[in-house]
DNA sequence: AGAGTTTGTAAACAAGTGCTGACATGTAAA
DNA sequence: TTTACATGTCAGCACTTGTTTACAAACTCT
């Protein structure tokens, strides 16, 4: 992973390659990155402000409007890290894309993917922001709907693609009632407890 | 104008319970809380701010802290609002609660049984209001599983129970996403459209 | 070495935050 | 009426907010 930019690898002469010492903006701005998805993950948008953020990434409050802008682009950032892991290949069955969904809603609390998965339905106010939310919901959806039969232009309308797209919602509020309520046994339950439950969710609403 | 007496008198004798036209403090309390509920359920606790809440209920700002102490205060007052929704006597049956559930979650945008099921997910980090939460979920789902076969002490443990709040957090994400996100079908979805899909997720987790 | 750029730091700013106290005004009782 | 209280208004406080600016330190290249 990591390794984003276009890896202008300097000089053959030695240097030794060291990773950088103390300065590094792509590693600045990746633990921004992973200290705001927290924040905003667990607290929401208006809860969190920039200097949490800072001080959880042993950062720089000013760095924040230096990478992105603002607080509104650091968390457009964070929304469209989060998208880029629901945006991932079709998998060839229903059967596999339910698997895919089930491990991603049963991961353990303070992972990076329970981040991603909260940060869908926390709102920030601003507009592309929420762009950026619909559009992931809505690719995720059609391509869960398509596995289970459903195109886009069906004349028995969307329902499919409605039934999809209620299940993801469904697995989003899960998720986050799971690591920010405290509510047994339902915070405490296992990956196995619920991988059950949550399986069987999918497949009364797409089968 | 200048009457200093009551020039109209709704009931001259029995002034029970009303009467004051300009001021009554029971109706701008109700108002605050009104107000209060849409924005935190809308945007959020931290992205709300008094100001906003006291503009909507066209009330003076400091009547906040004079009637609920503060913006917390007024935040769990809301909650406990919310929490009374959900209090409501058992019904007999699991159809029949199935069926309410139903009803609620398929609820049209804007109104305030929205605003109070969203409000269960809408977090402050007051830990009194996460108790009010806490507790109201859990009842609730104790009282659906109970209908379902679940007993406290039942040896199989809590998988009903478990998979009771997971029926009634994913009925939050969706109502949230519902109301908040504009993703399409689900945003425009009628009360029948949803009203399927959701009977079959509780009739998949709970049967 | 030097200049030029990138990265990080510190302090401050204007605007907004929740909240408070002193005051005004309407209402009910004496 | 006069008194007492309940209700609402106003201005401002102490603090936090996101953001910007000026500056220092590290790195690159010649």
């Amino acid at each position: 992973m990591t390794n984003g930019t276009p890896a202008i690898i300097d000089d053959d002469q030695d240097h030794s390659s060291r990773a950088p010492r103390g300065r590094d903006a792509d590693a600045t701005r990746s633990l921004l990155l992973q200290s705001a998805r927290r924040r905003f993950a667990l607290e929401g948008y208006g809860s969190t402000t920039v200097r949490d953020i800072a001080r959880d990434a042993g950062v720089n409050v000013a760095l924040i409007n230096r990478y992105f802008e603002s607080k509104e682009g650091l968390f457009e950032a964070c929304l469209a890290h989060a998208a880029e892991q629901f945006d991932q290949p079709t998998v060839p069955s229903l059967d596999r894309a339910v698997q895919v969904v089930v491990d991603r809603v049963t991961v353990e609390h303070g992972s990076e993917d329970s981040f991603h998965m909260m940060l869908l339905l926390r709102t920030s106010g601003d507009e592309r922001a929420d762009a950026i939310r619909r559009r992931t919901l809505r690719n995720f959806a059609e391509r869960m709907a398509a596995l289970a039969g459903w195109t886009p232009d069906a004349v028995d309308g969307d329902a499919l693609l409605l039934r999809a797209e209620v299940a993801i919602c469904a697995s989003l509020g899960i998720t986050l009632l799971r690591s920010t309520s405290g509510l047994e046994p339902l915070s405490s339950a296992s990956r196995d407890d619920l991988a059950g439950p949550i399986r069987d969710l999918f497949s009364a609403l797409l089968r």
